[in-house]
DNA sequence: AGACGACAAAATGTCGACAGTTTTTGTGTT
DNA sequence: AACACAAAAACTGTCGACATTTTGTCGTCT
């Protein structure tokens, strides 16, 4: 109610970044991929300074990495560092949801109910339509709602940024079509289930196991892409 | 050996960016205060371009918040969120400090002794001068070492992020003389000292302990600052 | 006297152009 | 043919100026 719709005016930078980062989130990007300034200034019909302005912003949020004196690329998908962010990513989604579950109001608990449903709406979607961004848009919606009842600042921030790259992760695994897993919609939906419930319950611990349990069920989704064979039905003797 | 040892050439935007940096972390810039882009660009006998990358980069870690169209101001403290402030520091300051304890190298040993003993010269330094500067500049670079050692550079980015914002609330303090504490830098260093065995013996559970204690003993001093009352010599009746 | 509205001043948002580097292209030599 | 070097193209970093929005002031009307 005391929320604006949306459609206010935005301010050309502000469009650029919202629409650059939208792009990346969803690799529509391809990491690594220069990104031309001028090129970029072509295509929003804009000067350099916004887009300038829009490309630093998203520097400060790690998704471009700017090389002096050089084009600016969109962050590469770091393998190297693959476990580390596991294990922050599972480190703050078990602070974030216990103390979600811990401190959260009746109209935080009533959201994350929405988003549950959305999400369990969007990801038949995106069976349905072969298309992954219901999917994993509505999952992080999820995530981030019941994050953002633990009303920590910090930790909200910091999490976010984690989610973000971790949605660059499940884009990239879809694009490979890579459909070993056999999870379906309400497979998810269940684990949400029960976590929306201990959050009904003020239940710390009992989230905290199913926040740690989701997290690795990620990690598990990564090392099957990274494992998969895409090419095992190509003999090389032929 | 393969570092560059300094004095690179810095872009003018670079120079502004680490100087402004500087400034609000040492709070020689007021935190509210608005900071003009054409007054900048004077003393910094540049355009406003630079300026306003600058900006927009310290825009990005929190440390300035651009209003649109109105002027851009240092980051107020946000004595709101303190205790979620604390509270996130903790579990930081836990997280990285016990995986640098059982994942560290000799050499980063090696590297957190050096920044130890700088502690307790550059806190003696401060008592002698009466300048909060190194005392806090060197405790910053004690735990960062601690936090590097960690080898998960989410966490030591984040961790970095609060330790950046205790700083400011560290010069808070000492700008109010509020010597309260009588905490001699022996003191502190034997903490740290404790530490740094912690680390050498790789005892995670022991150093994730000395980390909550050493935040706590962060929490007191803030609330030192806040209980102190500076005018209570100051009769209302005369 | 207080409120509303037009005007003026100042700051931000954007633009096109120039300067300094880096990368690419092209040429000549070994 | 391969390498070294030089010219040129392309791109980033910076500048000064213009456009737009906001803020502050003044005057008029009720």
């Amino acid at each position: 109610m005391a929320e604006t719709p949306k459609p206010e005016k935005l301010t050309g930078s502000a469009k650029v970044y919202k629409q650059l980062r939208e792009d990346i989130l969803r690799m529509d990007l391809a990491p690594g991929q220069a990104l031309d300034e001028v090129g970029l200034a072509e295509r929003f019909s804009l000067s350099r300074s916004p887009i300038r302005e829009a490309l630093v912003k998203l520097a400060g949020e790690g998704l471009v990495q700017v090389l002096p004196n050089r084009s600016t690329i969109v962050s590469p998908i770091n393998f190297q560092d693959m476990p580390r962010f596991l294990d922050t990513l599972d480190l703050l989604q078990r602070a974030t949801h216990r103390l979600a579950a811990e401190n959260r109001t009746d109209a935080e608990l009533a959201e994350i109910e929405a988003a549950r449903e959305a999400f369990l709406e969007g990801s038949r979607l995106s069976i349905a339509t072969n298309n992954s961004v219901p999917h994993i848009e509505r999952n992080y919606d999820f995530h981030m709602a019941i994050a953002r009842a633990c009303r920590n600042p910090y930790l909200i921030r910091f999490y976010g940024q984690l989610l973000d790259e971790a949605k660059r992760l499940g884009h990239m695994r879809f694009q490979f079509k890579s459909q070993t897993t056999n999870l379906t919609p309400e497979d998810l939906d269940a684990q949400h289930k029960q976590m929306v419930e201990a959050i009904a319950r003020r239940d710390g611990a009992s989230i905290e196991n199913l926040a740690h349990e989701h997290a690795n069920l990620f990690r598990g989704q990564f090392m099957d892409y990274v494992m998969a064979n895409h090419t095992q039905r190509v003999a090389v003797e032929y």
